[in-house]
DNA sequence: GTCTATAATTCGATAGAC
DNA sequence: GTCTATCGAATTATAGAC
């Protein structure tokens, strides 16, 4: 993407600084609040910097929203420690790095937005459903995925006081066991059995 | 609430047209997007009229956004059944009404939309934990939370396609297990055993 | 490279005629 | 009750001076 032969432009913190604005107004507004003055104000320049560094709202906020989960393999991991690893790791980023949630605030109300996190969904987390089951990964990812961005929209977002009061710890304790679920169970597909769902009795524990 | 003493206003035709279509409108464009402008627009009356009606865009949300999740009570059912009723009758709202659509588009980033559907969390969701499990009923109720608005996001929201492409059975039938271990599952308290969580492997990375 | 000035829209909200 | 007209503020984006 970049050539990192010539030296270091003369502007690149400015550029920098932008970007990181950038990235705390979308994570705290969404698409449409977060002004292209205020992300301005915010890195102490000129709004017209903006326009001239990023061409665009929109260019802007796809350079902002680059985003890469850093997600391990686990191959040959058991599923429990697996799923525990997946949840933990997640929570890591969604504290760590502001861009999640400007994806996610930005992506419930802009179309570029949510493309990117399908994106995201298709290009980071099949993979690793992949690599722990071949049955069904790309909807595995997409269970996975319902249950993550749930857990953030809910402990992040709306901030609903039962999970926002829950320890980290806890919230892997609870939400692991759902999601290994989604990874590696099975279930009965209502197509070929007709009405009974998911059997007599849908364990997951 | 209302006053069924008196005949119908004269124009209460007017103030349920304006009421569908702000709905309509906080439910595909979000909060800020959705312009009172656009909502008489779609209501066929003139925008001066729904600030006559309902004072200012806030108020205007507020009155749009009320909403019954109208959740059975479920005393005395299984819980395997239970959940997915629960799962069922979610996905039913979802796709019947917009009212949570607009909750949700609306709640990620206006205050107010968000402390509804807080209200709408503990007023209608909490109560039917409680009746299923005196054990930490609004920890559980925060996780259906969780696994519910997370499965709608992706669903309706995002639209991930492997959880667009499925049957909705297979949605009951792969989230249902979930739900049910949130409702009436056991987890092992981190506080009381020290690090261990939930098996033999508790550390994150 | 950085900034001033401003164009061109669009929004919520108000005043007042009928 | 309904509409016309409009205000004042805020937005993205552009043109051009230094």
């Amino acid at each position: 993407m970049s050539e990192n032969r010539q030296p270091p432009r003369r502007s690149d913190g400015t550029r920098a600084a932008i970007l990181r604005a950038a990235r705390e107004r979308f994570a705290a507004d969404g698409y449409e609040r977060a002004t292209i003055r205020a992300i301005a104000a915010d890195a102490n320049i000129d709004p017209s910097m903006v326009m001239r560094y990023y061409g665009n709202k929109e260019r802007l906020f796809a350079a902002a929203a680059e985003f890469d989960l850093r997600l391990p393999a686990l191959t040959g991991v058991h599923p429990d420690q697996a799923s525990e690893l997946l949840v933990g790791h997640f929570l890591e980023r969604w504290e760590g790095d502001e861009t999640l949630m400007a994806l996610l605030r930005a992506g419930v109300t802009n179309p570029a937005a949510a493309e990117r996190m399908r994106e995201i969904f298709a290009a980071q987390l099949v993979p690793v459903a992949e690599r722990l089951s071949p049955d069904r990964p790309q909807v595995r990812a997409g269970l996975v995925a319902s249950q993550i961005l749930g857990l953030a929209l809910c402990r992040y977002v709306l901030r609903l006081p039962p999970i926002v009061a829950m320890e980290r710890a806890d919230v892997v304790a609870w939400t692991a066991p759902a999601v290994r679920h989604y990874l590696t169970g099975s279930v009965t597909e209502t197509a070929e059995v007709g009405l009974q769902v998911a059997g007599d009795a849908g364990q997951v524990d």
